[in-house]
DNA sequence: AAGCACGCCAACCGCTTGAGT
DNA sequence: TACTCAAGCGGTTGGCGTGCT
């Protein structure tokens, strides 16, 4: 929606997205996750910045978006939350699976701060605003009975659930630091990922193992021109390809 | 039917954080 | 230690949809 559909000064798209972009980004990010934002458009065949494609790709094209309206349970848990971590949305959107940050952000916004002032004048308590009253709650670790769906944590090992451990390539729930990639040089990183990631080329980014890469290309399939090499063409040079 | 006002929400912007050098 | 860069986060913007007059 929104910004005016344009192009910067540098050439590239902003404003809303359309169904051809959403296509790119998301058969690329399905096939080889986002191990680099800032690469990722020039691969996809995209005019975006990295960021934006982040943004789409995280509030509105990655699997397991819940959309539509908020169960009553819902609201009470953001009520609740907000109430203890103030405007921390990507910690109080982990508490609810399948919503985004930017998501339970414009609810509250919207809805949930209306209702939620008229019941506080109706009980004469003052309103709660936000990251000023609650700065010590970055450091509050929440343990959930409702784990967020999108941890962008390592696929083999458990990891703090928090959304910026480390940048890494992720699809959905599983994923590859991207630390582990940078630590492989050109020479062995084939091998270093068949060795140390154990399936990420045959079942690399299917949380649900029912759907598989067969599945997966059916789906997406690829466009004409289409770059779709995860390390670009420099590393396939540097093999010879 | 037309104009207006307002709410919703996708997307942008800028700041912060953390990792690497 | 200082610097750079990528990614994450929260605040804000503004076009679209809808209800009201």
């Amino acid at each position: 929606m929104v910004r005016t559909p344009c192009c910067d000064k540098t050439g590239l798209r902003k404003g809303t997205w359309t169904p051809e972009e959403d296509r790119k980004l998301t058969a690329y990010v399905t096939r080889y996750g986002c191990w680099n934002w800032r690469q990722l458009p020039k691969f996809a065949g995209l005019a975006r910045c990295g960021k934006s494609c982040r943004l789409r790709w995280l509030n509105y094209l990655r699997p397991n978006i819940k959309r539509g309206n908020y169960s009553k349970e819902e609201e009470e848990t953001i009520i609740r939350l907000h109430e203890s971590l103030g405007n921390r949305w990507s910690a109080i959107a982990a508490e609810l699976p399948g919503r985004t940050d930017n998501e339970v952000k414009n609810h509250w916004h919207t809805t949930l701060k209306k209702r939620f002032k008229q019941k506080s004048d109706k009980n004469g308590a003052p309103e709660k605003e936000g990251t000023k009253l609650n700065n010590n709650a970055n450091r509050l670790v929440i343990s959930s009975p409702n784990p967020p769906l999108i941890l962008e944590s390592s696929m083999s090992s458990p990891q703090p659930a928090s959304s910026d451990q480390n940048s890494s390539i992720t699809a959905d729930n599983n994923t590859v630091e991207s630390s582990r990639l940078d630590s492989v040089s050109d020479d062995n990183l084939f091998e270093a990922y068949e060795a140390d990631s154990g399936s990420f080329w045959t079942e690399p980014f299917f949380s649900d193992s029912s759907y598989t890469w067969s599945d997966m290309w059916a789906e997406f399939p690829l466009l004409d021109g289409e770059i779709l090499y995860p390390f670009g063409f420099n590393y396939l040079e540097g093999f010879n390809l």
